[in-house]
DNA sequence: CAGTACAACTAGTACGTACAAGTGCCACGT
DNA sequence: ACGTGGCACTTGTACGTACTAGTTGTACTG
């Protein structure tokens, strides 16, 4: 009694420390008097166990320190109803999504199980790890493979891609109407009377394509076609320093920069700070994600905002259908972002424009 | 054939999307006409199988789409080899860890389970969790709880703590010797000539404590006990921040600044910035982690270094001995921090100090 | 008072794998 | 010819739980 599969002998000295085996629910039963079955009952919170009996097994539980094992859970569940999640540790706004993800899964009635994916590991190896794990789904944030052979053969397993790096078929998607950020951005800036309006792309990462040709659409639709100005960058902080350093070696600074994203918008403002120049009176800034780093005081960047909690409920839903709802057809599921306009941004300072005009 | 658990019948229209079963070890077992635990062996790579039944099995479970499941795996095994980490993704330096913990665990023959600490979940759900999927022993990285109940009792769980906000017993630690990490920025800075140093500290946040009374001590060793000044902080950049509009308010900003962590740090040298002060000419600034936030060229912060592959590589050690060489008194792994030094601090102006002095 | 309905429980089995303990078979040495 | 040993494989069972299909006992109905 109050020794589970102990052999009742202590760890002798000498012996490697042998680890006592963990108290199952048969143990819980033999020591309330019931039997497995009932003690199962009672941690579903299903019917058909007496008040007084919930009470009594809870409390055995405790005292020998039970704990429901998740991996005979797992095996013997019809469902496992659990969702995997691919996701990275290095973007801010990435991190935010899982952070709402939890939130979401319960509602819907989902647990989750985390997978990083970190250099030493592909995103390949990840995925497997997470199928091994029986998750019933997978969302994936910013990835850039493509799971093409999952959700083909005999076990179909659906995928939800929040801001995919390509574009592929068999998936659900969740993103952001990029080209419409991106306009808004324009238009704001167009609108303080900024003519010369530059942007740092986000080279082959996710959503960088749509962006670029978001501000070159938006630039033509004010017929700003002339100041076009695409800098290649790849979404960190340094590649926004690269450019500002670019920048400040040519005579003529644009009035305006659009950054691929707010960690890009950091290192073009804080280089740029640095350099003695002026955010916003002598160039304007605008970041995309609204992540925390831009509503920073110090920082306060004008961004475009896209809602994690509103991405993260869509993919959780979008499984969710999959799942519950025995829905097959794919789903390309687009968020309209909005721009958080902060003080990065303001009017150009008056100043002769690169065609000769003195605006005013 | 080729169709494992299947019914034969395709999902008909207007039933719920069937999902098939998986295919198990037998379903491989069958097609290659051998029997489920040979087809076990192959794939734990165990003797006991000829080199061409090995190809046939691996190309069986190819054509099948067959995945082990790692539930069934973790109920089997004697041991499940699996280490949790329970972890912060907004900390940069820990997200380090975690990065690093990966080869580490490898190389000790240990898998990771990840759980994140996120706001809606305490940390107490996630070390449930963490335990119910069978870790063997957990690392936790930065916790603010303490696990008493867990390493007590039957089936005590081997905890390592990395940078543990309290001191413990029952676990170990690996942490740095704070106090060795803030007395070199201090002796930097007062090489350099510094006299008026301050420190912002991290309030509760874990080893601040330890910062602090460093900072004390060092500062009374140079004889500098009268310009010791402590504001509080608390790790995060708006603290860092807020104590910079506190100094610019006031007449007489220190010449140094000894901030609790980065994130700190990079909040008082933004704001100090965006106010005009030069740094390092008006004052210089250390920070604590060297993150990759320390590193950006247009931050470029002396900071105190401590290696995360370091931390997480003796982590996993100290969980190793626990588990199998059967050690169990509590070990104290203290790391020694070094300063990289960069461009935040320098030599400070001349200028008269608050007693009265003219400084060369 | 028989019959029924329900609450409170138990028995048995399946989930997919790992591991211990076999079972043939063949080559080899004496 | 007979053991002997090793390879290649099989059989059987256990891991801890969930779920289906019972089995009691009690109260209630007509």
């Amino acid at each position: 009694m109050g020794d589970p599969g102990g052999t009742g002998s202590s760890d002798g000295p000498g012996t490697p420390a042998r680890r006592l085996k963990r108290p199952t629910m048969s143990d819980v039963a033999a020591r309330v008097g019931v039997s497995q079955a009932l003690v199962s009952l009672v941690f579903r919170n299903q019917p058909g166990a007496s008040p007084d009996t919930r009470r009594r097994v809870f409390q055995a539980a405790e005292e020998l320190g039970y704990r429901p094992d998740t991996a005979a859970q797992l095996l013997r569940r019809t469902r496992s109803r659990q969702l995997g999640v691919l996701f990275t540790m290095r973007q801010p706004h990435d991190v935010g999504i899982v952070e709402a993800l939890y939130p979401a899964a319960r509602k819907h009635g989902y647990t989750l199980v985390l997978n990083a994916m970190v250099a030493t590991r592909g995103e390949r190896q990840a995925m497997e790890e997470l199928l091994g794990l029986r998750s019933e789904a997978v969302i994936t944030i910013g990835a850039t493979s493509s799971w093409q052979h999952l959700t083909t053969g005999a076990t179909r397993t659906p995928i939800v891609e929040i801001n995919p790096r390509t574009r592929a078929a068999g998936v659900d998607v969740v993103r952001t109407a990029e080209h419409k950020g991106i306009r808004q951005a324009v238009d704001h800036l167009v609108a303080l009377g900024h003519r010369a309006i530059a942007h740092i792309d986000g080279g082959t990462m996710p959503a960088a394509a749509e962006r670029r040709r978001g501000y070159r659409a938006a630039m033509r639709r004010h017929g700003l076609a002339d100041h076009i100005r695409v800098h290649p960058g790849d979404y960190t902080e340094e590649s926004g320093a690269r450019v500002a350093r670019d920048l400040l070696a040519r005579a003529q600074l644009p009035t305006a920069v659009i950054a691929g994203n707010d960690r890009c918008a950091h290192g073009l403002l804080g280089t740029l700070l640095r350099a003695g120049v002026r955010v916003p009176e002598d160039v304007s800034i605008v970041g995309y994600d609204d992540s925390q780093l831009a509503r920073l005081s110090f920082i306060d960047l004008t961004s475009v905002r896209q809602e994690a909690a509103e991405s993260a409920e869509l993919a959780v839903r979008a499984a969710a259908e999959r799942l519950d709802e025995g829905r097959t057809a794919d789903r390309d599921i687009v968020l309209d972002p909005t721009l958080a306009v902060r003080g990065s941004t303001g009017p150009p300072r008056t100043r002769s424009t690169p065609d000769g005009d003195l605006l005013r």
